[in-house]
DNA sequence: TGTACTAGCCTGTATATACAACTTGGCGAG
DNA sequence: CTCGCCAAGTTGTATATACAGGCTAGTACA
């Protein structure tokens, strides 16, 4: 590949994540000690600590001065990605989540669903239909596909306890994300899933999530436009203390 | 404030993202090197080099191994608060954007408008409307009111030329960004701007951004829902080649 | 038994030093 | 005049060292 070696800061921080990518190193795990590296990697220590510093600001870890260096929790590593479980989201607005599990069974890919995860028509596949409920209120149908080599246990999970999203980034750390946001017209199923009046729109978000390089799962999160709005809050990375807790409301939703 | 004095490196650190926020460094200014910070400000050059270092990182300056260190292009800077200029977005995708001013001009704040721009009522603010036409197609209604303290200037601007985004990202780095996105149906007006069948949904981005701790500008972009997705694509930072570029579409829009 | 203290490990920061690679400008040889 | 080379300045990396401060476990003492 290149001609001269990766400098060594950046082979610490490789193999660090390659453990942690791999399985052998969960979350809240001990990573090794700056100390550790410097005797069993043969570098300074601060080259150890660039590397854990970088990997901190990364947010692959958390060092506690005193205690050591942890894995971090992958749920913080998905809140990086912008990936929300809309059971926390509602959480964190004080109202309570409920959900009906539609459909939850295992499938061959095929079509649209086979291409947007990489595989093969017929491939196995889960399948999953949930309508999530904030205070009772339906506020979002959630159809999703993963890849079945990915998560095996699926079927014995009960989604009603945990969320599909949660479980995922339980099982792995999810590394890649990317998705779409369009206002539509739902289907006749979606519309009564979500309690809707005739003519009212969609906000749809189309959201692949990738793992190790491949794609895992496929969700297509219908909401009610009168009941729902995607939310963001963008600061500079580097800023100590932000300022979002102080945001006010740009406008009540139900006017 | 904290009994103990910031580190040195988040001092140099403040220190440059100040000189940069009061305007006296400017995009592609130099920003002194190492050696020179080793001197004026008395610290030891790895010290100097964290510094400069991190906020490379944090995208407020690009440096050149042999030229030396210079502050970011704000284009750059807007791109990473995920703020979009429709005419560059346009562009990426080889396509000619156009657009027509609709109103341009002086008013007094009121409501809504006064309220997300955290200013009393009847201050002046600049009011713009604008139609954002892709290939000819309009694809955005652009409603947008400015501070008008920020930018004295903004009357003489012409906006077929240069959008609103382009023109307040040239006159100061926008620091912070919040978004709210929704699925609506349009008003008669925005129908008609858009060319939009009755009964079609909007998807509309609802947006305030700040700079040196004040909101500026607050707008509001319609999108016909039939010809206009809103997309992302979310890697953990750390990582240093993108895939964003062999991503495959989802599915088309139009179908 | 219970409390206080301390030794040892850990992270966080700061410095001095060194070498490699890159860029630019100037100088000298042809 | 032009080409090539070299010196100076710059970033990038790596090491050795030092001290401050947080955390924990074990030990000594009451």
């Amino acid at each position: 590949m290149s001609a001269q070696p990766k400098p060594r800061y950046q082979q610490l921080k490789d193999m660090i994540v390659a453990r942690i990518a791999s399985g052998e190193l969960r979350s809240h795990d001990r990573v090794p000690s700056e100390n550790e590296l410097v005797k069993s990697m043969n570098v300074s220590r601060m080259t150890a600590n660039r590397a854990l510093r970088e990997l901190t600001d990364e947010g692959y870890v958390d060092r506690v001065a005193g205690r050591g260096t942890f894995v971090a929790d992958f749920r913080s590593r998905s809140h990086v990605l912008e990936v929300h479980n809309i059971a926390d989201e509602i959480a964190r607005r004080g109202h309570t989540h409920s959900c009906e599990v539609i459909r939850h069974s295992r499938q061959h890919a095929r079509g649209e669903v086979a291409k947007a995860l990489h595989v093969e028509q017929g491939v196995d596949v889960f399948h999953i239909l949930i309508v999530h409920f904030e205070n009772a209120v339906p506020i979002q149908v959630e159809d999703r596909h993963i890849v079945a080599d990915f998560a095996p246990g699926c079927l014995k999970q009960d989604f009603r306890a945990i969320t599909p999203s949660a479980y995922l980034t339980s099982i792995s750390p999810l590394q890649e994300a990317e998705q779409a946001v369009r206002a539509q017209d739902p289907n006749a199923a979606v519309r009564a899933h979500l309690q809707m009046a005739v003519g009212e729109p969609c906000l749809v978000v189309i959201r692949r999530t990738w793992c190790h390089g491949r794609p895992v799962t496929f969700a297509r999160l219908h909401h009610p436009g009168s009941r729902y709005e995607l939310t963001g809050h963008y600061v500079p990375p580097g800023t100590r203390k932000s300022t979002s807790s102080d945001v006010v409301q740009l406008e009540n939703l139900q006017r």
